[in-house]
DNA sequence: GAAAACATGTAAGTAGTTACATGATTCG
DNA sequence: CGAATCATGTAACTACTTACATGTTTTC
């Protein structure tokens, strides 16, 4: 069975320790939501789908008439992950910012204009920096006290990478503004390609 | 008529001088693929769309049997993308990069191992650059020449990030390399979320 | 006893991919 | 004259999203 990214975050949702679906569930919204967006809808037949693998083993956790399944690893699982993480085939390189593409098609914007939309990116990046400062960082690091460090690194990475976006957005704000009244002239549909 | 990201590529496209589906397909190959991918079957009914609802017009270019379309944009088609650029409801918070699912679960590995991924991590960031800085932003920069002056800004956004990245890998890998022989402990399934 | 959160799922639809099909023209 | 590239598309599929449906338990 082919295995997406999706299938290898549940397995190492498992691993440390998210035992059902809605645990997994409130455990993305809480950590790889931000680089790795993952609905409701998708955990629940994923985990059929991996139960169905061998990869994990589902465990009837039902509380009275309370529907409830837990899942754990199974050794297959394991390795699956492990196999994933060691391999060096990788997904092609992408860097995907909501933003970017705003940014490439700025030119169509007066100056005045480009420079409020830099600012509202930079205002974004910002924000994006400082969510996982104060909601996700603080939970990662409780969890690397008890085992798993890289939930926290990554946290990290990503609140630094927002950090380096919008003081590079900033920068560029202030580039615009230097450079003064237009001297640009292409506004027009100029055939440069 | 709903526009997704893609339409604006596309109108955004035209507007800088890309004037077939053909055309737009390898503008994208050389500048917008590294952050907003697009394959070559969304581009032909995607410009139908555009012409559907009277934002791009179609010019017959066929040469001999050749079969081939022109398209411009219209007034309505410039209006739009204006618009969109200038709204200030943007897409959901998010920095999707290769490699940062790996990076979250790498706790399943060992010491030795981890430092192999982010090691290859950091070398796929600084590809990501060079590819960008040879690749990309000489393309962009004789646009930028002729008028269009922000794809080169986004390249060299790309290229920063990129670059921004590869470093603090290396740092990371410096990091695990110092903290030297396994102290952790936490390799089994100790729920700890 | 109302609201929030727990818990699990389905249906319908959108977006995007891969792989293929077709043929024309240009370049070495 | 064969290969590459131009040029346009379709079919089938995969991944993922939104919105909904359903009921339970806990908490205020």
């Amino acid at each position: 069975m082919h295995l997406r990214p999706t299938s290898y975050l549940l397995l190492g949702m498992l691993r440390v320790g998210a035992a059902s679906g809605y645990a997994i569930k409130k455990t993305i919204e809480q950590s790889t939501q931000f680089f790795c967006p993952t609905s409701p809808a998708q955990v629940y037949p994923e985990l059929d789908r991996l139960e169905e693998a061998g990869l994990v083993a589902r465990r009837d956790a039902s509380r009275g008439a309370r529907r409830r399944s837990d899942f754990t690893l199974t050794a297959d699982g394991r390795e699956a992950l492990r196999r994933w993480l060691k391999s060096s085939r990788e997904e092609p390189m992408q860097i995907r910012m909501s933003g970017m593409l705003r940014l490439f098609l700025a030119d169509a914007l007066d100056p005045e204009e480009q420079r409020e939309l830099v600012q509202r990116l930079a205002q974004r990046s910002r924000d994006g920096a400082s969510h996982l400062r104060t909601e996700i960082l603080p939970v990662a690091e409780r969890l690397a006290d008890r085992g798993p460090r890289f939930p926290h690194v990554a946290a990290q990475f990503g609140a630094d990478m927002w950090q380096f976006a919008a003081e590079w957005l900033e920068r560029l704000d202030a580039e615009i503004a230097a450079r003064g009244p237009v001297e640009d002239g292409a506004d027009g549909n100029d055939a440069a390609w």
